[in-house]
RNA sequence: CGGGGUGUGGCGCAGUUGGUAGCGCACCUGGUUUGGGACCAGGGGGCCGCUGGUUCGAGUCCAGUCACCCCGACCA
């Protein structure tokens, strides 16, 4: 086998980029820190996409598209809400180009100056905000639950395809409510679809957490979050749901008549997951051949790959590989068959290999006259004689044992890597040398959780819903606790 | 914005004291091949990031400039 990825234990950084680059799921462009995305990891993106659409569908919410543009004076509005974003905003500032009177090329025309400056969205709360104020009135509006699919920009210092680039794809629920109570429950409701969203289909086990004061979104109340553990120890937080409270209501003044006559602010939620979650997904299942794919996101499910020596031979095999291709599909499974004569059987398994695709069928003359395909899985890159007779059940259910592997796989790798420590040492020598979900006692204060990342690089990715009540000591403070919180080193 | 690095065919790189710009992969043509990244033969493709300077002569030396990458601060 050639080494076309940088190994995992090498250099985990530059696996991960090396096979975001070579399995074809995306690249750099011409505008640093902004990437294409390429057809192969955009079709998994839709996957993605279409399952959390119908999700959210299902939850009672509705598609909308709110503009890109955003007056600058909005942004001010809640006070939380520009602090936290004011330092990553695209501004724009004109609106007309001229060729330059110097020389070649064009110049922004400075008579073009726009009046108030246009900020390209970090996210959508304040024109979301700003709109609601027109389209609530009473308690018969409420509650409010739109979704919209956008690109958002946040001007990051440093990006990694995927994981922080500059524009980023994702989807972004606004609600509105009558209680704050509602709100809640939504907020709430949003997080279980997300974590329920990743372990089903991304095959991505998760915490269930709050953030803690210092790591919750510009202008929540609270946030919630999905939090997964990558192969190398690091959590990458995989969604938010937040519980805006009447921040932006207030800031926004929308209010609404209540039944008993009286106007108050409503309550919002906001929850969102973006392309993100691609990485998520490579750094949970991936290898050292390349891409491993849940079946539930995998572009294609199968791919057929023929083998022969003659013409004659290629006609016979041919001629099976699109009698499966038909069998397969007619089950619902999806296929790609590559008959390209231009490309060698082996450089094809490798190549479908380090694209993840979970089923490989080889079909020679060999397996014509013994009624038989080679089936070859990705996830253990195992091969099987699998006999014609019944296949599409075979791989269906093969299928369904990759998926249940992956998430199987994945959990026990997580649950290996959360585990207590007591005191600064145990706690320093975890984050150090160790990694993982660590939990350990914290006195509660932003203070110390500062002084804690300072030191160690490690901060507090959540504080779990369902975390028992335990009397202890701060790590690092040594002042009273009465729960475990979750420290780890983040993506 | 600090610290470090790199700019040379599509990609990855070499290029010595300054003297006609090269290698691997990829690409094109022909043939043999095809059950784990085939082989042989032939072929195409580069204002050496940009600007200026030194010189008979600059990828190479000097000055400036731009871009990108890595490490930090910031972050879904």
């Amino acid at each position: 086998m050639a080494d076309i990825l940088t190994s995992k234990d090498k250099d985990y950084a530059q696996w991960y980029n090396d096979l975001v680059i070579k399995a074809d799921l995306a690249e750099n462009s011409a505008v640093r820190g902004s990437m294409v995305i390429k057809p192969y990891g955009f079709a998994i993106w839709e996957k993605m996409r279409d399952d959390l659409d119908r999700r959210f569908k299902e939850t009672g919410h509705l598609n909308a598209y709110f503009p890109l543009f955003i007056p600058k004076s909005f942004l001010s509005k809640e006070a939380a809400h520009v602090e936290g974003f004011a330092k990553e905003c695209a501004v724009v500032t004109h609106y007309r180009l001229k060729n330059d009177p110097n020389g070649k090329g064009v110049i922004v025309d400075p008579d073009a100056k726009l009046e108030e400056e246009l900020i390209v969205r970090p996210t959508s709360e304040t024109i979301i905000w700003d709109t609601y104020r027109k389209w609530i009135q009473s308690y018969r509006d409420l509650p409010l639950l739109i979704n919209q699919w956008a690109n958002v920009v946040r001007w990051e210092m440093r990006t990694r395809l995927f994981l922080r680039t500059s524009e980023f794809l994702w989807q972004e629920g606004h609600t509105a409510h009558a209680t704050k109570e509602e709100a809640i429950a939504e907020a709430e409701q949003m997080l279980e679809v997300y974590a329920d969203f990743l372990e089903s289909i991304l095959a991505v086990p998760v915490l269930k957490g709050v953030k803690s004061e210092s790591e919750r979104f510009a202008g929540a109340v609270e946030t919630y979050c999905v939090e997964a553990l990558m192969q190398d120890g690091k959590a990458l937080q995989a969604g938010t749901s937040h519980f805006l409270g009447q921040n932006f209501a207030k800031a926004f003044d929308v209010k609404f008549a209540t039944k008993e006559g009286t106007n108050e602010y409503v309550w919002a939620t906001s929850w969102g997951v973006s392309t993100r979650l691609m990485g998520a997904l490579i750094m949970s299942h991936s290898d050292n051949n390349g891409l491993v794919l849940p079946p539930k996101v995998a572009p294609y499910q199968v791919v057929i790959i023929p083998i022969y020596r003659k013409d004659e031979e290629f006609d016979r095999v041919d001629a099976a590989a699109k009698e499966i291709m038909a069998d397969l599909r007619k089950a619902g499974i999806s296929v790609h068959y590559d008959n390209r004569d231009t490309y060698k059987p082996g450089w094809k398994f490798n190549q479908y290999e380090l694209k993840g695709v979970p089923v490989r069928l080889a079909i020679g003359p060999r397996d014509l006259e013994n009624k038989q395909v080679e089936m070859a899985r990705r996830d253990t890159l195992q091969k099987s004689p699998v006999p014609m007779e019944g296949l599409a059940e075979h791989i269906s259910s093969t299928l369904e044992d990759i998926q249940n592997s992956l998430l199987e796989r994945a959990k026990k790798r997580t649950s290996d890597a959360t585990y207590e420590v007591n005191t600064w040492e145990e706690f320093t020598d975890a984050i150090a040398n160790r990694g993982g979900f660590v939990k350990a006692h914290w006195d509660g204060t932003p203070e110390t959780e500062k002084i804690i990342k300072d030191k160690t690089k490690a901060t507090i990715r959540c504080i779990e819903l369902d975390a028992p009540e335990e009397q202890g000591t701060c790590i690092l403070t040594g002042k009273p606790s009465n729960r475990r919180v979750v420290f780890a080193k983040a993506y």
